[in-house]
DNA sequence: CCATGTCCATACGCTACCGTATGGTCAATC
DNA sequence: GATTGACCATACGGTAGCGTATGGACATGG
């Protein structure tokens, strides 16, 4: 009848969901995959497709979360130091460290997954829109901080492209990126780089 | 016999390279298979497994001869203008201009497909060489720019970070990179933030 | 002119995944 | 205590690609 609770063992959409963004994060979306999914939830294919019409469901409804934390996270880094200067140090500081300082399996896994499969219809916008936000949030600050309009904007894609390109790198090429003290360091650096103004 | 020169209808191994680099550039190492691409050359799996033993052969004959091209370009790029300063925004200009002004099918998405397959173990030692000596190029200029080693390596990530992620946005999201005139002074401004050296 | 080696077509079996169909289990309800 | 609906297992057919096997076609040298 209705929605029993019945005993614990049953699966939820949800839980799926969750199996599916690890996939994501560890074999890309082409780990995304009905039946390993299945077998690596202890369960069959019968169990998924009574909670999902498709695969591409599946998929949606992983980049729906994705996305929707990812706001959160965006919203949550809005903290209120009243120095714009500081204010963007912190953040640089705190996204380059979490994406080159993970083994790669951290938060930025996903990401990287995605930007892998940048041009399926799913991923596209999903992309596009969390790509847009960031960018937009970066700018402001630059512009906050003296830069013009243009140039806040310049800047913000090249510090989102430096921050994409680490990303990439820690994950391909670990061994030529830095690590411990060198790595915290060569952030200092990388900030000072991107945030000089001269006026 | 010997090598017969006969009817000039016959496959090389070269011609089916082409084909895997085609492939690699468009689809990425997936579209890398050996049925389509005999489809795409107008013959079947059996040409294939006469030339190669192997798909596996193919890619790597296909990343061997991505490598030795890209080592011939880095050579080719060293071009003896006298003043470094020079050199390295020439280089600069001419690298980001390429890789974001292409549809992002010309030379930097074969590029972008071993990036997104970064952990196969055929591209990664090959994405590793070719960083490296990249990353070394770019070092070596910044350090004859007049920063420390440790700087001008810092620098250098950064730069070729920087390089990666223009070309991984004009590719998954070409609508929030700037085209045209706006490209040309975005990349002049980001040259000119990248070469900062102060005394 | 036939024998040999080059190059390719076709057919086969195998694996991995998708999606469907169908029936079973078990808790909640009447 | 029979029924109903939530949840899942199993079996099926279909597609796409890999690699093998085998038998041509056909040019060339003997």
């Amino acid at each position: 009848m209705d929605m029993a609770i019945g005993k614990r063992e049953s699966l939820t959409a949800n839980d799926w969901t969750s199996a599916a963004l690890d996939a994501l994060a560890r074999g890309g979306l082409g780990a995304v995959a009905v039946e390993p999914l299945a077998k690596s939830l202890g369960t069959t294919k019968g169990s998924f497709y009574w909670h999902f019409t498709d695969r591409n469901a599946l998929i949606a409804a992983a980049l729906e979360r994705w996305e929707q934390r990812d706001t959160d996270r965006v919203i949550a880094a809005v903290d209120r130091t009243p120095d714009v200067a500081t204010r963007l140090r912190k953040l640089l500081r705190l996204v380059f460290t979490a994406v080159v300082g993970d083994p790669g399996a951290g938060a930025g896994s996903v990401e990287l997954a995605l930007q892998a499969t940048a041009t399926h219809p799913l991923v596209a916008p999903t992309l596009a829109r969390v790509t847009e936000r960031r960018l937009a949030y970066l700018t402001s600050l630059f512009a906050e901080l003296g830069l013009s309009q243009a140039r806040a904007r310049d800047r913000g894609l090249l510090a989102y492209a430096a921050f994409l390109g680490h990303a990439q790198l820690a994950h391909s090429t670990p061994d030529l990126v830095p690590a411990g003290r060198a790595l915290s360091s060569h952030i200092d650096r990388l900030i000072e780089t991107l945030t000089v103004v001269e006026d």
